[in-house]
DNA sequence: ACATTAAATTCGA
DNA sequence: TCGAATTTAATGT
């Protein structure tokens, strides 16, 4: 059983529930840490828990025919995420790869599906998550039709700060410009030149194997 | 695709 | 356990 302090820090979206449903869920979660480079759980596979990322990073991805890899998402510190999944008690749709060491919450599948009969707060919150990621992906939808290069990395960068989704992640972000490549779906090559642009422009610094947001703001307004 | 540079690891004291 | 040397990984063009 875990802290009533530890919750706090690792569940952000307990802090609504009540004093009956803080019990169940100090009771119903775990932590995990994943090394580098380990995958979490295989395209196909059954994973119980709704799992949440207390440090770290992880992909979500799956291999086309030929076998190049498409990624869908990077979760980061504060994110949740499979209640798709759990809810619909259904095999993972994309491998989770930890692409740092990572430190994962599991919440069961039982205290999930007893805060999903039984919390009003627990659902609002899903229901902001949920639509949240909605608008995220409508949004990367059409920054994919409109826009240029060099605004679709600012845009998916300024994503990735996304403060409903993600409320603890700071300025800086762990992460090669390969990895953001294929986050984005551009050639490592063409991210390289749209973050040197960015850097260019102020709005972010380029570091070896990572970068610093230095103005959100102007991330998420580039290309209009 | 290649050249350069930064970081991580190994090895010897 | 420290630091120099080597290897590996990431960046820039």
């Amino acid at each position: 059983m875990i802290s009533a302090e530890r919750l706090q820090q690792i569940a952000p979206w307990s802090r609504p529930l009540g004093e009956a449903e803080l019990e169940r869920v100090r009771a119903g979660l775990s932590e995990r840490l994943v090394p580098a480079g380990a995958t979490i759980c295989r395209q196909g596979e059954q994973f119980e828990p709704w799992a949440g990322v207390i440090s770290g990073l992880v992909k979500l991805r799956t291999l086309s025919r030929d076998g190049k890899e498409v990624t869908l998402s990077g979760v980061h510190g504060g994110g949740w995420f499979g209640e798709g999944s759990v809810i619909k008690h259904e095999p993972r749709r994309y491998d989770l790869i930890a692409l740092r060491e990572t430190r994962l919450a599991l919440l069961d599948r039982p205290t999930f599906l007893w805060l999903f009969e039984h919390s009003a707060a627990f659902n609002r919150f899903l229901i902001g998550q949920l639509n949240e990621r909605l608008g995220q992906f409508m949004a990367l939808l059409e920054n994919d039709r409109k826009l240029e290069p060099t605004a679709r990395v600012a845009r998916d960068i300024a994503s990735m700060f996304n403060p409903v989704l993600y409320p603890e992640v700071g300025r800086h972000l762990k992460l090669t410009q390969e990895e953001l490549g294929l986050l984005v779906g551009l050639s490592r090559p063409t991210t390289n030149q749209a973050l040197k642009a960015l850097e260019g422009r102020g709005l972010l610094r380029v570091e070896h194997g990572g970068i610093t947001v230095l103005d959100l703001g102007g991330l998420r307004r580039c290309g209009e």
